[in-house]
DNA sequence: AAAACCTTGACACTCCCGTGGTAACGTTGG
DNA sequence: CCAACGTTACCACGGGAGTGTCAAGGTTTT
C-alpha cells in the first residue's frame, strides 16, 4: 500500500490539489505529512475523498454543511439547543388558557438556554 | 390574547421586520395571516424568535445552519448518509509514522528560530 | 380622506464559501 | 545541477447569506 503525492491523489479523487488542502483547512480530512512537509494520502483517505464528493453531489451540499454536522456530533450542548428549537412545536393547543401557555413557554426557553 | 404586527413584534423580539420576512422565507419560523394578509405574530411565535436569537447568538450560527439542521432531521437518508461518512474512520491511518508530522514542526521552528 | 400601517419586489452592500491562479521558496529525483 | 514537484501566502472572482432602504400599492385607524 503505497501512498501518494497531492497532485496524484487529487487525480483519483475528482478533487483539485487546491479543493485538498482547503478541506484540510476545513478540519473534515487531515493528510498526514512526510518528515518535510509533503501531504501523503493513503487508501483510507483517498476512498473517503471520493465518498465525500458523491455525499456533497448527492444531496447538493456544501463542505461548510459537513463541517457543521460536525460540529453538531461533538458539542451535544449545542446539539441538545438546536433540536430543542426545531421541536418546539408549530403547533399551538387550544385547551390551555393564554396565561398558562405563555408562562409555560417562557420557563421552558429558560432553562433551555441555561443549560451550561 | 393578543396578536402583533410585524413591526411590534420586532420591537420585542429583538429581530427587525425585514428579518422577520426573511426568517419566514427560510422556513424556520412562519407566520400566521389576516384576511387581509398582514402577518400576526402570537405569544408562542414572539418566544420562539427570541429563542432563536439568542441560540444564534450563543453558538455563532447562521439561520441557513438551523435551516440545514431541520433538513437533517427530516431527511433520516441524508442524515445517515452524513453521519456514516463522519464516523468513518477518524483515526490516523497505521502504515504513516505518527512522528513525521511532528518532527517537520520541530525542525521548522528550529529553522525560524536560527534565522532570527 | 389623510395618516399610518401592511404587503411584495427590487437595488445595493458586506461577508463568507468555493475555486483558480501566481509568487516565493524548500524538496526530490534524474 | 536543474527540472519537476511540494509548501504557504497572497489576490481575485462568482455566488449566496444577511441586512437596510425604497417604491408602488392595498388596509386600518382616526
Amino acid at each position: 500500500m503505497e501512498s501518494l503525492t497531492i497532485h496524484e491523489a487529487a487525480a483519483t479523487t475528482g478533487w483539485s490539489a487546491r479543493m485538498l488542502r482547503y478541506i484540510e483547512r476545513t478540519g473534515l480530512l487531515m493528510a498526514a505529512r512526510t518528515a518535510s512537509g509533503y501531504r501523503v494520502y493513503g487508501p483510507g483517505e483517498l476512498q473517503r475523498l471520493r465518498t465525500l464528493k458523491e455525499l456533497l453531489r448527492r444531496f447538493d451540499l456544501g463542505l461548510s454543511e459537513i463541517a457543521f454536522a460536525a460540529r453538531l456530533e461533538n458539542d451535544s450542548e449545542m446539539r441538545e439547543a438546536v433540536q430543542a428549537w426545531l421541536h418546539d412545536q408549530p403547533h399551538r393547543p387550544e385547551h390551555v388558557k393564554p396565561d398558562d401557555w405563555l408562562r409555560f413557554e417562557q420557563e421552558k426557553h429558560e432553562r433551555l438556554l441555561q443549560a451550561a
